[in-house]
DNA sequence: CCACAGGGCGGCA
DNA sequence: TGCCGCCCTGTG
């Protein structure tokens, strides 16, 4: 492991809050500067703003490089100005919800991270989903403890905690037992965690070819998981697999398009209304929507 | 004690 | 298809 940093130009559209508080990751937290850790693949990273500028910090894998993991990871390279105007004219509540969020970007994490995360977050909240995932990383996922001159320059506020665990891998996590993993408290979605788990370490499901197929054949692969229907699947291939058309429907979307654009609960017709309306940008869409909803007032 | 949380599954019309 | 009860656990 090493330490590492990055800045990047501050550019439109982008804000630590709007980006890791909008409901699309789990493992970052605010600090009392107001900087950003978070836990990914490669290692523990901090970012803050200074100036006009995003710093970015990382204690991070040999083999990596921060800078170019950073670039894709908060999607560096798209254009969302120029979407935010696409999707929003004629409609004046996108334009509102964009308003509210106008600094999200959605995140590339990982596929096999991202599996999991979600099968866990049905029928949960924020809080206890991110419970469940540091209570699995904790037992089977690498220890990273970081040497005390790196702590503190990776944290300037003086972060006493410097021990953090990564996401288990499939194979790691594959070695658990039911009765184990039970003790992690995943509730009824921990046996589909487990077999998850043994699919993708057995390689009877391989995620990267998955992201390979075009969006709705790799959904259709997706939804065969036990544990995994439309809401997750759109998840995954959003938050980790680039489609940029997936919509996921939860309850909080099918509120407000049943309020403003189709009065539905088939998951299936609010999927295609959305691919008619927004297309390519439905996943983007979807995002400024479920900010707006769920942090407004 | 009860409802409900960013769903999914299985059973039943 | 559409609808419903149930699934663990924590919190109000």
């Amino acid at each position: 492991m090493k330490f590492e940093t990055v800045k990047l130009v501050q550019k439109d559209c982008f804000n630590l809050k709007d980006i890791f508080e909008c409901g699309q990751c789990f493992r970052w937290t605010q600090e009392e500067d107001g900087s950003y850790t978070g836990i990914v693949k490669i290692g523990v990273l901090n970012i803050s703003y200074i100036k006009d500028e995003i710093m970015v910090k990382g204690y991070v894998e040999d083999k990596t490089s921060l800078k170019e993991f950073v670039i894709d990871y908060l999607d560096l390279n798209k254009d969302y100005k120029n979407i935010q105007k696409e999707i929003s004219t004629n409609d004046s509540v996108m334009k509102d919800a964009i308003r509210f969020g106008n600094g999200i970007r959605i995140l590339n994490q990982d596929s096999w991270e991202m599996l999991i995360s979600f099968i866990i977050s049905a029928a949960n909240n924020i809080p206890r989903i991110s419970k469940c995932i540091n209570n699995i990383s904790k037992e089977y996922g690498k220890k990273v403890v970081i040497p005390q001159d790196i702590q503190n320059k990776l944290f300037k506020f003086g972060k006493k905690e410097n021990t953090f665990y990564l996401f288990p891998s499939a194979k790691e996590l594959s070695k658990a037992t039911m009765e184990e993993l039970r003790d992690c408290n995943l509730g009824f979605r921990d046996k589909y965690v487990l077999k998850s788990a043994q699919l993708v370490s057995n390689k009877k499901i391989n995620l990267n070819e998955i992201e390979e197929l075009e969006y709705k054949t790799a959904k259709k692969e997706l939804v065969n998981i036990d544990g995994v229907g439309s809401k997750v699947a759109d998840c995954i291939l959003l938050f980790s697999m680039k489609k940029s058309e997936a919509f996921p429907v939860d309850t909080w979307i099918k509120k407000i398009m049943n309020e403003i654009y189709i009065d539905s609960q088939n998951v299936k017709k609010i999927n295609d209304y959305a691919y008619k309306k927004w297309g390519l940008n439905s996943g983007i869409a979807q995002q400024y929507l479920f900010n707006y909803m769920r942090n407004k007032s």
